[in-house]
Formats: C-alpha cells, structure tokens, sequence
DNA sequence: CAAAGGTGTAAGCTATGACTTACCGTAAGT
DNA sequence: ACTTACGGTAAGTCATAGCTTACACCTTTG
C-alpha cells in the first residue's frame, strides 16, 4: 500500500481497465469479466494486484465477492502526485529567476 | 503524449528515479547515470521513454544533452487522476445515500 | 448430502521490457 | 585533421508480468 503500488497497478491497459469498471460500479468477478477480452481468472488476478495497492476492497455476499473501488489507494497516489507537482512548479519557478534575474 | 505514457513510463523503479533526479536538478545523462545503478544506455532509453511521454525535454548544449522536467507530461497525469478521483467520490456519496436514505 | 454457482490459486506458456556490451555519430579541443 | 568526450542506437540476454487451462474451495440450493 503505497503510491509505487498504485502506480504499477494502474499502468497495465487491462487492470485500469478493471478499475474503471468498478469506478462506474461495483460487481462481482464474473460480471467484470464479461465486459473484458481476457478470462476471469485473469480479472481474478489484477483484483488482487489492485487490492494489495489499496486501490479496491471486497465484500462477501453469499457465493459471489462484490468488489468495489478503494479511495485509500487513489489518495496515496494523489498525494504523491501533488507533492510532485509542487516541487517541480518550484524549481521552474527559481530557474526562470535565475536565467533571468531581473526581479522588479 | 497521454495520461497513460506517464503512468506506465512513472511505473518503472529505475525509470522514476531518473526522473526524481531532473526533478531536483537538470542534468546531461552521464551525471545522472552516475547516481543510478545502472549504466549509461540504460538511463538514456528510460529518458527516451520519458521524453515520448511528455515528461522531460533536452537541451543540446555543446556534446552534452541537458534533461529537465517537462511539467505537460505532469500536468496530463494530474488532470486524470484528478477527474477520476471526483468520479469515485461522486459514486461513494450516492452510493452512501442509497444504502442510508435518511437524506434530512 | 449431493449438485451447482462463483471464485481464488497453481502450473505453464509467451511476449515484453529492462539491462548489458559494442558500435557509430557528432561536437569541441589541440 | 586527429583525438577525445558525450550520447544515441543495435543486438542479444534474462527476468518478469500477463494470460490461459485445470483444479480446489466454499456457499447456497434442491
């Protein structure tokens, strides 16, 4: 569970795939599955990269696992990104007052 | 040049490094090889990678190729997340108020 | 208790991607 | 013009990640 997780995750086409699916609505396994080009044990298997990044939880209901999304990974991920951001904006900023030091 | 360049170049260990390291300083790519595990070529195909996805730009400067951040790349990967990050709240809240519909 | 529906997991295949060494091009210095 | 510095690219190797089929497990239902 940390933002090099969830970035792994969501860089595989397929398994973003899985996730935005979820983000429309939750679902059990096979329903995702029908709505992908691959089996369901390969859904099975990009739940379970997607659940160990934080980025979705299951519930039990009877036979069947609901799956939905986890904001938990997202925000980890978020933040990252941010603080990213921000670092960069900065160095932009004093480089351009360094290649042009007029400061009025 | 799409969200997904930038989440499959930043989803790389190595590859992240070396754009950490233009995060913090410019450089041409002998110096960041220097700090990496990794040999030379290798950094220069992760700054190949990266510079297809609208993260880094070089410079010419002499023999040299100067590296910096490019922030389109960010900004794209930022623009995404961000969208998606209001859809799953979006969907969490109404989901919220169909499981509790107490909605005074 | 047996059968069926739904899912996780093991085993194996294959493609891809990250890395290395070797080579080539180009720009500056002598 | 020759040499040196620097970096991109080709070729080849090796590990890993994504996929499939087959199997085992656990619920519910008859």
């Amino acid at each position: 569970m940390s933002y090099q997780e969830s970035l792994a995750a969501l860089a595989d086409p397929t398994r973003r795939q899985v996730f935005e699916t979820l983000a429309r609505a939750p679902g059990p396994v096979g329903e995702i599955a029908k709505g992908l080009p691959v089996s369901r044990p390969a859904v099975s298997q990009h739940l379970k990269v997607l659940s160990d990044a934080g980025l979705v939880v299951a519930r039990q209901d009877g036979t069947r696992r609901i799956y939905s999304v986890d904001p938990q990974g997202l925000a980890e991920l978020r933040r990252w990104l941010d603080g990213f951001w921000t670092d960069v904006m900065d160095r932009f900023a004093s480089e351009i007052n360094t290649l042009e030091p007029k400061d009025d």
